[in-house]
DNA sequence: GTGAAAGCGCTAACAC
DNA sequence: GTGTTAGCGCTTTCAC
């Protein structure tokens, strides 16, 4: 059986109606749903909307006024764990409330960034979801303040996910992850098992993820009563290959360390591979720790102590938030917990 | 400096007509690009439009018939590394096209599958992709089926990513790699290191993916004379965890094996650790390869032997072909090439 | 119950 | 150059 000659393509409501012989607006409330309609109609109508293969056109639909709400996720970059972690719970929240969810990876530039919250904003999305830290700078400030105001004002909303938070007054969400408070902990749990000199392997120093983390080591160390040697703690991003190049590097420069706290287990599993290509045994030469918990972290060998951050409960939350919003509301500020989870690759210091 | 205090939320083009004193076309003209207008009104209408922070609805500038058109990207879970990576790749290609791209997560339910499609339909999108491989059954076909006609029929178009091919004359566009090869020179490459019995750590059995890279397993073991023992290979998915069961049990069973190939580099993660929790050493005591190239395969210890598949490229040559096509344009088949990547984790066999 | 008409926000053809 | 009108595909009064 072939199915259906003419071309839907343009198959519109009104031919739906014709082939049913009735109006559109009977059509239209057949397919609304619960419209009293005759049987009979009813039944004709489902008949030619079935032949002709027909969908409403949800556009049409939006702009009349009963559309599928749409949401935005914009990212970096998907293949970053934690952001498909993140990915995957505002996705599934957002199917889950009925609505349809947009993403886009900017690549880390801040003009495409304002480029798609426009869009999102033509769009109508209900919400758009900006994840991913980045540096703390007045042109940041301005640029989403701007970004929020504008959303608020078309009935939209702003959530910042992981990222700094603007100053009072703004309408936005920002939803953040103990970042300090995890790093805290996490090296005191390195500190505790009698290490001293213990490496950080950070990110970029203007970035507000990393500085949360690297200010976490400070602290932690502070609170033991030892001032953290300030050649131990280096710089990069929070890539693979930055981890890589950083612990060889270190390597090379003979630092004295007996530890090393990565600032994301992607760095920790760079830096995890530089150690073995050098020979070393970790735990047992050198102790190694990340942050994220993301899945691979137990699969790297030794399994990777770190701290777990729930990325895709913050998702999840972050559009449970957002759509639970009236659209005016003035800022609001929730923080998640972390904790650390110790696994294989930190042992303790023996002399 | 205050912004905006009238609600922009139901700013239309006619309030910003209204306040530049022009009619609502002329607004348009000045929006719309090159249509001539004079300097003075232009001004201020852009002044107008600045003013109330102004953008024009997507939605119904789609159904007038100069939107941005849309692709959606259909999958089982973004948080599968390979899965992101393609993803990468239609969204980067996807957005330098100039479209919007919708991303859904099925979670393997089929019935999700097709409910998105139809609101892919719905929305007009121009073209949707399914990735992911499955079950080739007859009910697949024919869902399949349905939905690449309803998608041509309705000018849009349905791209196979990865998975089962219809019948010849389905409107589809499938794009896959070479499973079978690939595993074929894998194995091969297993084999003339001087190992017999190597272990095959497949998917489920009745996915198209994972019956591939099983020929390919079986193939090369046939094309150097010997008959694989049926013992040796295993069903189970292609997730960490069915890897790590899997070899577990096979340990457990002390099976008879040198090597292991699993399906995926995320089953070869999860045999890995279920090796070094067994105290065994690779590739000392067992090798062990992958298939897919994540980019962890190489941070795992040792480095994954594996085999390379073009993710992101899969994507973006997705989307180039979708948007390229003519609706109606019967099928089309391409087959990307993979090659093994030689790593550490396969050591010829001693004695 | 059902149809005609108005309206959603926009663009485009057609005047002037 | 610019305004008026019609029309995109749909829903929703408002009549009958």
């Amino acid at each position: 059986m072939t199915r259906k000659s003419e071309d839907a393509s343009r198959s519109t409501i009104r031919d739906v109606a014709a082939r049913a012989g009735v109006s559109a607006s009977t059509v239209s409330r057949v397919l609304g749903g619960v419209y009293p309609v005759s049987a009979a109609t009813r039944t004709r109508v489902m008949r030619a909307v079935r032949e002709m293969d027909y969908v409403a056109d949800a556009r049409a639909k939006a702009i009349a006024g009963v559309g599928t709400p749409t949401l935005a996720f914009v990212l970096e970059d998907i293949t970053g764990p934690s952001f498909a972690l993140m990915a995957h719970g505002v996705e599934r929240e957002a199917t889950r409330l009925g609505h349809l969810c947009l993403v886009c990876s900017t690549e880390g530039d801040a003009r495409h960034e304002v480029e798609f919250v426009e869009m999102m904003r033509a769009q109508r999305a209900a919400a758009v979801i900006l994840v991913g830290g980045g540096a703390d700078t007045a042109e940041y400030r301005e640029r989403t303040r701007r970004m929020a105001d504008s959303l608020a004002s078309a009935g939209s909303r702003l959530v910042l996910c992981g990222r700094p938070p603007l100053g009072p007054g703004a309408p936005v969400t920002v939803i953040e992850y103990d970042n300090e408070g995890g790093a805290y902990a996490l090296v005191a749990h390195v500190l505790v098992q009698g290490h001293q000199r213990v490496l950080f392997l950070g990110g970029k120093s203007d970035h507000t993820t990393a500085q949360g983390r690297e200010r976490g080591y400070l602290a932690a160390h502070r609170a033991r009563g030892v001032e953290p040697a300030e050649e131990l703690v280096l710089h990069g991003d929070f890539t693979r290959d930055s981890g890589h190049r950083l612990m060889r590097e270190a390597l090379e420069q003979k630092l004295d360390f007996t530890a090393v706290v990565a600032a994301t287990d992607m760095v920790a599993a760079g830096a995890l591979t530089a150690l073995h290509e050098a020979g070393l045994s970790v735990p047992r030469d050198v102790s190694l720790a990340g942050y994220d918990d993301i899945p691979f972290a137990r699969d790297l060998h030794p399994a990777l102590t770190t701290v777990h951050v729930p990325y895709e409960e913050l998702g999840r939350l972050a559009v449970r938030t957002a759509l639970g919003r009236e659209p005016n509301t003035p800022d609001e500020h929730l923080l998640l917990g972390t904790h650390v989870v110790v696994r294989d690759s930190v042992a303790p210091l023996k002399e």
